[in-house]
DNA sequence: GATGACCTGTGA
DNA sequence: TCACAGGTCATC
């Protein structure tokens, strides 16, 4: 599940190692991987001969500017960034890290024989060509108090469901949005809307905190809560046992203690 | 706002 | 053999 974590390690690759290259070809072994209108043959005629220019992200969305159009690479649940066949970050859960070449849906080859590819086994991932990015809302890695009080201080949706509203703060998926809810002693099925100051401002200094740990440590999967996410699970806080609920259409693990 | 479909590898 | 993982989108 790249969260914006995985995201950001990827964009990060490619910052690295894939700008000022040019590309010459455009790999579309799976055509259904392309989304809003783009077709093989639009991608092809839009890419060839542009060079790469800049690595941006907005939540989960990974940003390729070239000197021609901007390419919107989305991991979905199982997709990995590769540069010159090597992988960011580490192996990810609930997804196969294995290097079958038939899970390369989409990649650019650059005219000094390396590639930039997107491998996803499950096929849950997108590629887009000039993507609208205010679709999303402000980047969780960037969030002022003031924008998270605006995204869900007048949701009536249940928290968890509100922090994970992609076009209302960008980047915050299901492993994370447990995390942080854990840690700052919130029930994710309370409506968000019921939060006060307090626990607002509370609510915004462990997003922060979450997100610069856990990506110190490696990626979303790493939480203090991770270990315990399994049937039967005891609170690594207080040993409570934690319950198992679907909210906002995930899965979710929580205390029933210390999470008011 | 909630629900189900999409898709397929994994593990029981 | 089958439930389950889950980001996003269409539909109710």
């Amino acid at each position: 599940m790249p969260e914006g974590i995985e995201a950001e390690t990827a964009r990060s690759l490619i910052e690295r190692r894939a700008l000022g290259r040019k590309i010459v070809a455009v790999d579309v072994p799976d055509a259904w991987f392309l989304k809003r209108g783009l077709t093989p043959r639009r991608a092809r005629r839009a890419l060839q001969g542009c060079t790469t220019v800049e690595a941006r992200r907005r939540g989960k969305l990974i940003l390729v500017d070239t000197d021609g159009p901007t390419i919107g690479l989305h991991l979905g649940m199982s997709g990995r960034i590769l540069v010159d066949d090597e992988a960011a970050g580490d192996p990810l859960l609930y997804a196969s890290n294995k290097a079958n070449p038939k899970w390369v849906r989409f990649a650019l080859r650059f005219a000094d024989g390396g590639s930039l590819a997107l491998r996803d086994p499950r096929r849950l991932g997108a590629v887009t060509l000039d993507p609208d990015e205010d679709r999303l809302g402000p980047d969780a890695f960037a969030l002022t108090p003031a924008q998270l009080l605006d995204a869900i201080g007048s949701s009536t949706a249940p928290l968890k469901a509100a922090l994970m509203n992609q076009g209302k703060i960008a980047g915050i998926g299901n492993l994370l949005a447990d995390e942080i809810l854990w840690r700052a002693g919130l029930d994710p099925a309370r409506e968000a809307a019921s939060l006060d100051d307090t626990e607002m401002r509370r609510l915004h200094r462990t997003i922060a905190k979450v997100l610069v740990e856990l990506s110190a440590r490696g990626g979303s999967h790493t939480g203090d809560l991770m270990a315990a996410r399994v049937p039967g699970g005891l609170c690594p806080k207080d040993g409570t046992p934690l319950i198992r609920r679907t909210v906002g259409g995930r899965t979710t693990f929580s205390c029933p203690k210390h999470q008011r």
